[in-house]
DNA sequence: TTGTAAGCGTTATCAT
DNA sequence: ATGATAACGCTTACAA
């Protein structure tokens, strides 16, 4: 059995009223009581049951995490990751809230209630795809990561997208590129559309003209990559750089060129995004826009215990800056 | 405020004992009361507390899951992913046990026991790497991912590496190599170990003798496969054929082969371990052998539910099959 | 078949 | 400075 706060108040000579003020940090408690007691706590390995901490209306030191792992999440374990330093230092765990479902029956914030957890960490949705309306209007501390959600307790984070590609395009523009092309992730996703803002401001700046038939469907997967690529090469005047939503497109879109009989960088430039292992391995290697994953996940969780531990804060907001990885894939635009 | 229990007693004018009994499969309740307790449970959205039922001594629906994410993990998605069926059709939520540190005063039952979890699945070390001893005699269930710790309540899942390896090396033999290398991964962790094994086993079959200059250490990361497959190249009777414990070694292997001006296959064949998305999208395509991490996840669950449910099952040990995907790098030795 | 009430481990209020 | 004790939301004897 796991020892009890009954335990340890009995061991040292004292009540559990004391124990639970020396745990609780009271000052009203005798510097001799309160080492001895802490000495108990140690020897004997207590840790209170966050159970009965969370009944009682004390913090439950828990965060809840939803997610999407239909999609592929190739950076999952870098956010985790960069979760980890953070929830650590707050003294939090992380509960992955798997009983999510889709029906209409489904409450996420009865869920987060029934779980007792301090705040939410919600990522890979798109804002329709779910109902987050309730989660807004409860008041539960929300952290959205990529999906600009700024209303009440619920604030997000994200990578700068708009300025990320706006200064890619102004990258190619350097290299003398006019004939730029977007290919789009879903076109219903946040990052989606915040890439393709970036986009058009940066032809806008350099005064190039918008063309609708430059922008191509995809999804954020190789193949669909391929396919867009495709429809790109088979223009009456096909672009000489491209910028992909994402790194495995781009890699569709590598293949697309291929097989037309192209070569890059020499024909068409190509840009990735995200910076996954692939990027550095493929020859020559993609060109892509980092995203830092890592300091993403650490904040995410700073923020939200910010959220938690204040709540007159107002929604947070944080952009994390990328950068742009310059390597095989993009030259100078052919003559 | 959540719904609980009293205000759906009240909702349809019973007491709360008959509500607690109709949502915990009492048969001893009326067929009429219970059809309208569950409406109001129903409409009311009523999701039990979880802090309140764990403390009662019932279950808690949490499973716990230690992790070192400091190593890197390429497919924690893919367990995740796997997990998450298992999990949703369990009910259980997944608790990522993130306060777990690597200090003496640490104790991985307490912190289970202070989470109420009903098991707990440990993925990512190496057996002596932390003292597991006090988990495993707790009897708390567990599971371990890639490590063959099977005592008392406590049983294991990974990929038939043994078997894999030794399919591998017949596979090359066919090919008629006879000087095959193995590029190992961590030696001190379990799936390398089993994997030399399968090598050693392969050879043996086949009455081609083990040299110990054959094997190349490495950690499973793309730079110690370099630096190994260097080594290997620098011998005065190279190998013809090299079987490596990652995909990611591989392609470091890979980068060596090509700076000392060889090609794969025509020279040399390289053969990985895992299937990660690298694995197909390089050129030439990764011959590797695949991992089904999704049914690990799954699988992982599924083992550790039958232990909660039974205390006298013996510990599992579950071997997932691996499959040889041959692609572009291996071929038929060259004379 | 239903209800009453004790108890789970902790915190917080109120005495002392 | 310390200790009794009610309360948190739920389950489960036990009583009715």
């Amino acid at each position: 059995m796991a020892t009890k706060i009954r335990d340890v108040a009995k061991a040292a000579g004292v009540s559990v009223a004391t124990v639970s003020k020396v745990l609780n940090g009271y000052t009203t408690v005798n510097e001799n009581t309160k080492e001895r007691v802490l000495q108990f706590v140690k020897d004997m390995q207590f840790y209170p049951n966050s159970a009965a901490r969370s009944l009682v209306g004390r913090r439950s030191m828990t965060i809840g995490i939803f997610l999407t792992t239909s999609l592929a999440h190739p950076f999952f374990n870098q956010i985790l990751s960069g979760m980890e330093q953070a929830l650590k230092s707050k003294g939090y765990d992380l509960i992955y809230l798997a009983q999510f479902s889709r029906s209409k029956d489904y409450s996420f914030v009865r869920h987060c209630q029934s779980r007792n957890a301090e705040g939410v960490v919600v990522f890979g949705f798109q804002r329709e795809e779910m109902n987050f309306d309730e989660l807004i209007r409860s008041g539960i501390p929300t952290v959205f990561i990529d999906l600009d959600v700024k209303q009440g307790r619920a604030g997000y984070i994200s990578s700068d997208n708009e300025a990320a590609t706006e200064r890619t395009v102004q990258y190619l523009i350097g290299l003398h590129h006019h004939k730029i092309s977007f290919l789009s992730g879903d076109k219903e996703a946040y990052a989606s559309k915040q890439r393709l803002q970036g986009y058009r401001i940066g032809l806008e700046r350099a005064n190039i003209p918008y063309r609708e038939d430059y922008i191509a469907d995809g999804d954020f997967t190789r193949e669909t990559g391929y396919l867009a690529m495709k429809t790109l090469l088979a223009l009456p005047e096909p672009p000489t750089a491209v910028i992909c939503c994402s790194d495995l497109s781009a890699v569709g879109a590598l293949d697309a060129i291929h097989d037309a009989g192209l070569s890059v960088p020499e024909d068409i430039s190509v840009i990735g995004f995200d910076d996954i292992e692939i990027a550095s391995v493929i020859r020559p290697a993609l060109t892509t826009v980092r995203q830092n994953m890592t300091m993403i996940g650490r904040r995410s969780i700073e923020l939200l215990d910010e959220l938690i531990n204040d709540d007159a804060l107002p929604p947070p907001e944080e952009i994390v800056p990328t950068e742009l990885v310059i390597r095989g894939t993009s030259a100078i635009a052919k003559r």
